[in-house]
Order: C-alpha cells, then sequence, then structure tokens
DNA sequence: CACCCTATGTAGAGATACGATATAGTGAGG
DNA sequence: CCTCACTATATCGTATCTCTACATAGGGTG
C-alpha cells in the first residue's frame, strides 16, 4: 500500500472517528478530493483490506436518495492508519524554536 | 508545486536547517529517497523556484570526491514549504484524547 | 421532459515514483 | 591495465497514481 496524500487524507478523515463508518460523498467534502480521485483509493484501500465496504439497507424511495456504500477501517487499517500519520508527523514536526539571527547554523563552509 | 510526500520530505530535510545547503546524496540519506526519485524532485523545486543550486567549488583531487551539488531554499521556498508543513501536521494530529465510544460524531474541521 | 440534487463510479491523459542504468571522479588490489 | 568499491549526479522506462471529464442511476420539481 503506497501512502500518497490522497491515500493519507482518507485515512486521516476515517480515523478521526474510527467507528463512524463514511460513504463516498461524505468523504469526498471531509478530504476535498474529487471523486476520481477518492473512489480508486477507496478500491486500493480495500484490496489492502485495510478497509471494508457494506451497501446502506435504505429504500431509496423512503429515503428520498440513492443507497450509500458505508466505507470503515479494518483493525489492520487502523493500526497501519495509525502508523502513517505518525510518520507523518514526523516529517512534519511541531513548531521548532526561532533560531534567533546570531546562529552560527552549521555548515556553510565555502 | 504539486506536494506529494517525495516533496514533503524534501521540503522538510531542508527546513530542518534552511542556512544549512544539503546536497543530493546526503538528501537520500536525510529523506530515504532513492535517487530516481530525489533528482526529478529536486528539479520540479528549482523550476518552481523554490530551490537554488549551485556547484561546490572543490578541487575532486583535493578532496578526494567528485564535487557535489549544493540546493538551498529560496525564501519563497522557504515560506512555501513551512506551509506545506503545517498543512501536512493539519493531516495527521497530535494524539487525540481516547473518546470512550459513544462520541458525539462532530464533523471534521480542515 | 428538462433540470437539479444525491450518489457511485469509470476513462483517459498527464504527472509521479522508483528500480535499473549511465556517467564520472577517486582510490585500492590483482 | 583491469576490476572493484566508494562517492556523486543524473536519466530512462515502466508501473502507478492523480484528476478532469464523463457515465450511470435514483429522486424530486417545474
Amino acid at each position: 500500500m503506497r501512502l500518497t496524500i490522497p491515500v493519507v487524507k482518507v485515512l486521516s478523515a476515517l480515523l478521526a472517528e474510527p467507528d463512524a463508518p463514511r460513504y463516498g460523498l461524505d468523504l469526498m467534502r471531509l478530504t476535498g478530493l474529487p471523486s476520481g480521485t477518492l473512489y480508486p483509493v477507496l478500491h486500493r484501500l480495500q484490496a489492502a483490506a485495510w478497509l471494508a465496504a457494506d451497501w446502506e439497507d435504505v429504500d431509496p424511495v423512503a429515503a428520498g436518495r440513492p443507497a450509500r456504500r458505508y466505507y470503515r477501517l479494518t483493525g489492520e487499517g487502523i493500526r497501519a492508519g495509525r502508523l502513517a500519520l505518525a510518520e507523518l508527523r514526523a516529517l512534519a514536526p511541531a513548531e521548532r524554536p526561532h533560531q534567533g539571527g546570531a546562529g552560527a547554523t552549521g555548515a556553510a563552509a565555502w
């Protein structure tokens, strides 16, 4: 499973509330991804068994809208997703203390 | 400039010490990226004027190694890079408090 | 019927990622 | 001289990924 920005956005959105299944349009709004990016990501996550999907059991007429397909992270998906976010967090460390002006900052040897 | 994971890794490595220029092999080790990924990224960053490059002025025989090409972020690159990392930080929020179960599922806010 | 909203999804072109490979310099060993 | 190893930069080719369009389909309204 290759961790790309769209993949991470989806994982992040799902991990915010791992017990709350999300459907596609919902995830599009949460992540800002277009459907043409989101759905391939969802399919790849399912192929990797990080994600499970189920059709909503609802009568479209009664609901007044098409049925939704709900996606939820598997146990493995939750573990792997948290790991992925932790790696990202390491990439974007929280505010470093300002290194004032003076600092002989390491290198500069030429 | 499209922000991909490799791009962010490079920005992160360079921003850790914005005044310390890095050379390719150095960045490969810092980011873990293979040369086939790193150098195209460096070229894209230069095309976007986020990065400047200069050949090391050294005599290879005296140094006992080939000359290096040093890369450093431009002012714009530093600004844009910091913004990019801030966005990432929003994607990978620090440890959330454990939510028992019930969770009134508020929407995410980004 | 036309149009808009929800909802899921595919197609195709273009951009990216990365293993393999190329180039080039130093230096050691056979 | 040749080969190998190490440093160093960089490209090539293919597989993968992204994203703008587009397709499909159900519901409701005018």
